[in-house]
RNA sequence: GGUCUUGUAGUUCAACGGAUAGAAUAAGCGUUUCCUAAACGCUUGAUAUGGGUUCGAUUCCCGUCAGGACCA
């Protein structure tokens, strides 16, 4: 897309280098002097010139490193309208550019791409600007609310590989909206009834005592008795009603009964579904049966959830929504945006938008989940009035919201165009599909302990002494934060609509591009800037115009391009564009590390540059990886 | 059968329609009297396929092949 025009308008305004005498405007709109809308502003300034009655939109891009400059114009576009050859084109504004804007102060020209250098003094500036501004990178409020929709679970297993994909991007996306200005609204729907936890019920009736095989007078299981997590409980009963079930279905297919009919008429299938009716009309036992499991399940996830950080502002549970939407299926009727069919099921025929006819209540009255989230969709809206909304859902699903989309377009919601369906991809084993029926599924808890486990080894090799003065309990906490860093890292990395290859081997390393690779940086950093100050050197304070190295160049260009790759994640709901982003700024500062010293440096206005510098690369590092939700150590 | 989606080094991932398609990993070589070598540098290697749109296509459009999901 093109940049706005009236922006570059309001961008002249501002004609040079030397802004801190500028209005107060300026503080408002540009906290941090940005250098590339300065040159953007100068170019269009340069066309009135040399080229009169012609105007447009101009748009800069960084300089591939190959090429001497940090911005590139490119003129091939431009050459019909200027009526000049690329090459000329770029000379000609580059010439001028040089002469007339305060922030240029070399270009050369390659085929028709016109690189420009930016002077030191204009980079000094950026980054006293950045150094300055503690909420860098943190956009002004913007008077709306977004609400996300994430995790989600069933109550019946505990979370796996795929949940954290989500619950990582969640919330994620959150704090980037939210650091984008909007108020944001973390919401999670528990799918705590239905077949699948009567099942886990119907199990635990059945085999829940230590006594189950025999007068049943035995001592119940409980998550206490049987030092498991509920979660993990109440999924190994699911499990266990699976396999009785499958037993007897196998029975009766060697008895000579079909497969699909054994499937259905089983006992133990009648017997679940009779419990979901019990449960249904609230029957006493039954439903303090479902209230104690679906407790235990609770505590089970807390404990998850605490352990990885994520948390909601507001839970919905399934059990109390999913009555909801079957007034408006009478609405839609009324409206004459669903259908009744002579078998009294109600339909919407959304051919038009390229979708199919779609069931939204069976002919016995009851149901469908696209009823439901009608009803929810409507509730949480009146609810929180958020001007957008946001599932963080499974692609498996995309059909599901399109048709959801369209139907509450029908039926004219004031929000219906501010829905989003966050879709991303399964997660893959290097073996293949995780498949529960293969037990292959990764656990959530089990992974992150293992990354856990992995990131002490790996630490214990690498470390070399670094961490004596480390006690158990710091230690402790340093490996869960670079095994859950190395974790989130690993899965946000990747543009969420992927289908992903998860490798247990590759997720716990921590070289290359990783999240302790980061990490490390920003302790390292830190390691520096101790230092600095117990020599009592000063971190702040202005820095004086000075001459930078290549490397300290691209690491102040790095950082001015902060804010907007905030924004550009905010728009595309993409954690990936901060992961990127962060490990380009850990990597570019290792190499300035180790080209240039700090401490050493003997030209105190260098030093002094260089402190700055490394303060706001860690300061910036730390923002990122918290907008991923990822912790960074002072030391490691 | 219909709809959606993905296809890039051996492998895992990048690339608003722009330059010589970037990283990481694996393999090999090198860098430490000096701020954390959990680091840095060098070497080797890729756009599934056939058309189209244009100054220019990994990117947009159409077909084929392959993987995946959803709908009936």
């Amino acid at each position: 897309m093109l940049r706005d025009l009236s922006l570059n308008i309001k961008l002249v305004m501002y004609p040079s280098a030397s802004c801190h005498s500028v209005t107060a405007l300026h503080f408002v709109l540009l906290p941090v002097m940005d250098i590339q809308s300065t040159i953007e502003a100068d170019i269009l300034r340069s066309i009135n010139e040399l080229y009169p009655g012609q105007s447009g939109v101009v748009q800069l891009a960084p300089t591939k490193k190959e090429f001497e400059g940090q911005y590139t114009f490119v003129t091939f576009p431009y050459t019909k309208a200027l009526r000049q050859a690329p090459a000329q084109i770029g000379q000609a504004i580059g010439t001028w550019l040089v002469e007339n804007s305060a922030v240029v102060r070399a270009f050369n020209v390659v085929q028709g791409f016109l690189n420009i250098s930016v002077a030191d003094a204009a980079w000094i500036e950026v980054l006293n600007d950045i150094a300055a501004d503690p909420s860098f990178g943190t956009h002004p409020k913007k008077e709306q609310s977004v609400m996300v929709e994430f995790s989600s679970p069933n109550t019946n297993k505990p979370l796996h590989l795929g949940h954290l994909r989500n619950n990582f991007l969640g919330d994620s996306v959150s704090r980037i909206l939210a650091a984008n200005g909007y108020d944001v609204v973390k919401t999670c729907i528990v799918n705590d009834r239905g077949v699948h936890i009567c099942k886990s019920m119907l199990a635990y009736k059945l085999f829940g005592t230590d006594a189950a095989t025999a007068d049943r007078s035995g001592r119940w299981e409980t998550p206490d008795s049987s030092g498991m997590k509920g979660d993990h409980l109440i999924g190994k009963y699911y499990v266990l009603f699976d396999k009785a079930y499958k037993a007897q279905v196998g029975e009766m297919v060697a008895q000579g009964t079909e497969k699909e009919i054994a499937e259905k008429t089983a006992p133990l299938m009648q017997d679940v579904q009779q419990m979901l009716r019990l449960w249904e009309q609230g029957d006493p036992e039954t439903v303090a049966l479902w209230r104690q499991l679906n407790n235990w399940v609770y505590a089970g996830f807390d404990v998850t959830y605490k352990n990885i950080g994520v948390s909601f502002d507001k839970i919905y549970y399934e059990s109390n929504t999913y009555l909801l939407g079957k007034e408006i299926v009478d609405e839609g009727i009324q409206k004459g945006v669903f259908y009744r069919k002579e078998d009294n099921s109600v339909w919407i025929d959304l051919t038009e938008e390229g979708l199919d006819q779609k069931l939204v209540m069976r002919s016995d009255g009851t149901s469908v989940y696209m009823t439901q989230d009608l009803g929810t969709t409507d509730m949480k809206f009146h609810d929180f009035h958020s001007d957008r909304q946001i599932w963080v859902v499974g692609n498996e699903q995309d059909y599901h919201f399109n048709v959801l989309f369209a139907i509450l377009r029908r039926l004219g919601r004031p929000y219906a165009n501010e829905l989003y369906h966050l879709s991303y991809g399964m997660v893959d084993l290097p073996t293949g599909k995780m498949k529960s029926r293969e037990g292959t599924v990764v656990d959530a808890d089990d992974l992150i302990q293992e990354t856990t486990d992995a990131a002490s080894t790996a630490a214990d090799d690498a470390a070399k002494g670094k961490l004596d003065d480390f006690s158990e309990s710091e230690k402790t906490a340093l490996f869960k934060m670079l095994g859950l860093g190395a974790l989130k890292y690993y899965l946000m990395k990747v543009d969420p609509q992927k289908r992903m290859q998860f490798n247990p081997a590759e997720s716990v390393d921590l070289h290359g591009n990783t999240g302790p690779y980061i990490q490390y940086v920003h302790a390292r950093i830190k390691s520096v800037l101790r230092k600095a100050v117990e020599s009592e050197m000063s971190l702040d304070g202005e820095v004086v115009a000075t001459e930078l190295d290549d490397i300290e160049q691209q690491l102040v260009f790095l950082l001015s391009q902060y804010p907007q790759r905030v924004a550009d994640a905010g728009v595309a709901y993409a954690p990936s564009y901060i992961a990127q982003y962060a490990y380009e700024l850990a990597r570019t500062f290792n190499q300035f590390y180790d080209k240039l010293s700090i401490l050493k440096e003997t030209d105190l206005v260098k030093l002094h540059t260089r402190l700055v510098l490394s303060k706001a690369v860690g300061e910036t590092i730390r923002k990122a990886m918290g907008l991923l939700g990822i912790d960074v150590p002072e030391k490691m």
